[in-house]
RNA sequence: GCUCCCAUCGUCUAGCGGUCCAGGACAUCGGAUUCUCAUUCCGGCAACAUGGGUUCGAUUCCCAUUGGGAGUGCCA
């Protein structure tokens, strides 16, 4: 134990008064008046200037935990490493969740929602440690802790500053003065008294109830280059007082645990509930090891790519959603619930071992996404996609909505039968672009039967209906001597230099007798 | 090194001591669907990491081993 700060010394190593006490800060920040059993959750990036997938899964997870129980969803941005702050970074992750139809509600009786403005609640906390002689100030640099570190590890001793490697921890008052008024500016330390034979218990929702050797590490709540505190130490104040219930975030959290129930004890306060995701891995095409999708090698992984791709946000929202509570999958497929916000979940069932993201699976989804969407909306989604991320190829072929709508028709009106094609906007441009004159690619490898294709010439009309235009090839087949098919496929490879097609009588129906013939004509030259 | 987490078909998983010679979905492979492809339908292949316990009985509980992952920063 060591002896609390005074209030002048208090303010002299902080750097200037605290704005709150401990009690004002209750009042400012009172228990929220929501119903009994809602959730208050967060999202809390760091702002890198990427939305990574993992980020978008735990977005996921934090609204619906909202949703579902009526409470409230908050996006807090952790901008307390100065060193890597990113500009735009803010901007990437709020236009992410917007596209993705991910709210947030931030009241503002709860903020401010960023770290770095912040810093009064911080430093008022802190002060409140320093008086207990729960925390203190050290004056350690980075070459005495590199030094430090040395020795702990030739010696084979657990590295970090504890016990009687925290040379400041047991300053005196005139000690504290003296560095002061050599103009050093401390960290604050965590006074731990934890003790690492001792085991402590902390709970994780999905886990259960684990135990750790308790923390004697004096870990830093208030950094000394920027006054700015700490992920552990902003956590503890910020989801205090935002009145946070669920914190949901990476396992990379869960050895932080017990220093996050010892800090959370110390002041008398009640942790919130944890939640730790695994990862979302993919095999690593070098080493053929499962490990964690990184934005930098794995495109998948930036919701940026996922976005410029045009993958369907709802289907990629299910896909995540399946991982997050399997049952959703079965439900969805027996009728029982219509999207994701109207299936409950329990957080017990979030996996808690990292699953691999399966590109087939997600196009699965897209697949059924877009072939159960009205053809409007398809449109709307192509058009839009377009608009924002297409090329000059894609931006002309949403010019003729008209005719685009038409395109995307085929063989779409029986529910049953609807083709499953389309998987990204893109993809679903690039799928149909032979409709479009400019971007259709004759086949020179097919050798084509003239005799077949004249015949066609003589014969058709493109008001026939579907019965007597077949009835037509099939003469035209008897009379050759050939299978329909052969006909079929002359026909089929002619109009749309490729040998897979949608049914043939409906895309001759969207081209219209010009773009037919000319067709058929230039396949004769 | 130390600490912690995890372990069912190729993939995501259901399973919470007997109903499991393990169920579903994706992928894959066959077959059917009066033009190809797609769709739809039917069918097939395919898993409880290993070794000890506990129990009348273990996929399910305990321990060890192995394997994978994470942490060990004045980064989050």
């Amino acid at each position: 134990m060591r002896n609390g700060l005074k209030p002048d010394l208090i303010e002299r190593v902080l750097g200037g008064k605290p704005k709150y006490t401990l009690s004002e800060l209750e009042e400012k920040f009172p228990p929220r008046d929501l119903p009994d059993g809602a959730f208050v959750t967060r999202f809390a990036p760091s702002p890198t200037g990427f939305m990574h997938i993992g980020g978008l899964y735990q977005v996921l997870i934090n609204s619906k935990l909202a949703q579902q129980s009526h409470g409230v969803f908050m996006l807090r941005i952790e901008d307390t490493d100065t060193k890597r702050e990113v500009k735009d970074a803010v901007r990437i992750i709020v236009d992410s969740l917007a596209q993705f139809g991910l709210q947030y509600n931030n009241d503002e009786k709860y903020g401010p929602y960023y770290q770095s403005q912040r810093r009064d609640i911080y430093h008022s906390v802190a002060a409140d440690l320093l008086a207990r002689g729960l925390a203190y100030p050290c004056f350690l640099t980075a070459a005495d802790m590199e030094e430090i570190r040395a020795k702990q590890s030739a010696a084979g001793f657990p590295t970090g500053i504890y016990g009687e490697f925290a040379r400041d921890r047991d300053l005196t008052d005139d000690e504290i003065i003296a560095h002061l008024d050599k103009g050093e500016i401390p960290s604050i330390r965590l006074y731990s008294t934890g003790n690492p034979n001792q085991r402590i218990f902390c709970k994780d929702a999905v886990r259960g109830s684990i135990s750790f050797p308790e923390n004697n590490e004096d870990l830093v709540l208030i950094k000394s280059n920027d006054g700015l505190p700490t992920y552990h130490f902003a956590h503890l104040c910020d989801d205090h007082f935002m009145r946070t219930t669920h914190v949901v975030r990476g396992a990379e959290w869960l050895s932080s645990l017990p220093l996050h129930y010892q800090l959370f004890r110390m002041m008398g306060w009640t942790p919130p509930q944890y939640i730790h995701t695994s990862t979302l891995d993919t095999i690593d095409a070098d080493t053929g090891k499962q490990r964690k999708l990184s934005k930098r090698h794995d495109p998948e992984a930036n919701v940026a790519n996922l976005l410029a791709s045009g993958w369907p946000v709802a289907a990629v929202l299910e896909y995540l959603f399946n991982i997050i509570a399997s049952g959703y999958e079965e439900a969805k497929l027996k009728g029982a619930v219509k999207n994701i916000w109207e299936y409950e979940f329990r957080p017990k069932k979030i996996p808690m071992s990292g699953a691999l993201f399966d590109m087939k699976k997600l196009e699965w989804w897209a697949k059924e996404n877009i072939a159960t969407m009205s053809v409007s909306d398809l449109v709307n989604n192509v058009v839009a996609w377009a608009q924002k991320y297409g090329e000059s190829m894609h931006i002309a072929q949403v010019k003729d909505v008209d005719y685009l709508t038409r395109v995307l028709s085929i063989e779409r009106d029986n529910p049953k039968r609807i083709r499953k094609d389309f998987i990204t906007w893109r993809q679903t441009l690039s799928e149909v672009a032979y409709f479009w004159d400019e971007f259709f690619t004759p086949n020179r490898d097919f050798e084509f039967n003239r005799d077949l294709l004249n015949e066609f010439l003589s014969t058709f009309n493109i008001n026939d209906d579907k019965d007597t235009w077949w009835n037509k090839i099939v003469a035209i087949a008897n009379t050759a001597g050939v299978k329909n098919g052969d006909v079929a496929m002359n026909l089929r490879v002619a109009i749309t230099g490729r040998t897979n097609t949608p049914d043939l009588y409906s895309i001759m129906q969207v081209m219209g007798e010009k773009r037919v013939l000319s067709r058929v004509q230039g396949a004769l030259k």
